[in-house]
DNA sequence: CTCATATATGAACAGCTCTTCAAGTGACAG
DNA sequence: CTGTCACTTGAAGAGCTGTTCATATATGAG
């Protein structure tokens, strides 16, 4: 319909859209992940982005850790934690063995334990991101 | 100040913390990145924590499109777009080249380009990552 | 049994984020 | 100049997220 490299309109969903390259954009949206891989991968970041969150996970990156000793590692409230860990474990990224009364939480998604490291690499080694610099050029 | 192995009660910051494993718990903290540098890693976890942000990254994996065809492959309006972008370019994320009066966004941050490259390998193969599935045992 | 300890949970509230709509800017055509 | 096009921006509101405080559960000690 369009193999034009200039601009063109496409029908996507139903709805005619105004496209610049309408080759490309048919091969990118050919090569993007199903919706649904998208949002489970968007969540997985979204599981990183707080701060005591990834603190939490970081202090696992070793081997396992209690709750109360997690929350002194990371210097949050022991109810804080639960509740962090609570959330890491419906998504399986943590698992729990218990002992007595105490819970030993270990990082159980070794695609996780990937990005993280991928991450730590690069701590510090990183200026550029200080928000708030207006835009470019 | 404490060597045992058992529990015992350490002073952070000032604070004083009951801890089971005092030796583990200093080790971990020591090992630790910077509290900055936690919350800068927990920013760029944060960018990517959004499936309309995402997908317009992974978009630009190939190389770089303009708005409008942003627009078309991400399925957003084109000031949604237009946000999005703002915020990614304020972290240096993407950058921007302009030529008339389009504008060309590409992915600039190689870092992140390795954090996509390694969730996407990963999409579809990660069954697990479905909330609410109660807590394990 | 009773009590202290370790963790888990619920409710509620403050703060943040994302989307939308309306209006603004700058480039190009005529 | 005037109008249109591609993009940008601001403001406002709905919804989500993370914390706290109070309370619940469960194990082990005595």
């Amino acid at each position: 319909m369009n193999s034009s490299s200039s601009d063109s309109v496409l029908t996507i969903d139903g709805c005619s859209v105004k496209v610049v390259d309408g080759d490309r954009v048919a091969a990118v949206r050919e090569r993007m992940p199903a919706p649904e891989d998208v949002v489970d991968t968007a969540d997985v970041f979204g599981l990183l982005s707080d701060p005591n969150r990834l603190r939490l996970l970081v202090a696992l990156l070793d081997g396992e850790l209690c709750v109360c000793d997690l929350a002194a590692v990371t210097g949050q409230s022991e109810s804080a934690v639960s509740h962090a860990l609570r959330l890491l474990r419906a998504h399986r990224i943590v698992a729990a063995r218990r002992s007595g009364r105490m819970a030993y939480y270990r990082l159980e998604d070794p695609h996780v334990r990937m990005l993280l490291d991928l991450a730590l690499e690069h701590t510090g080694h990183t200026e550029a991101i200080h928000p708030e610099r207006g835009g470019d050029h």
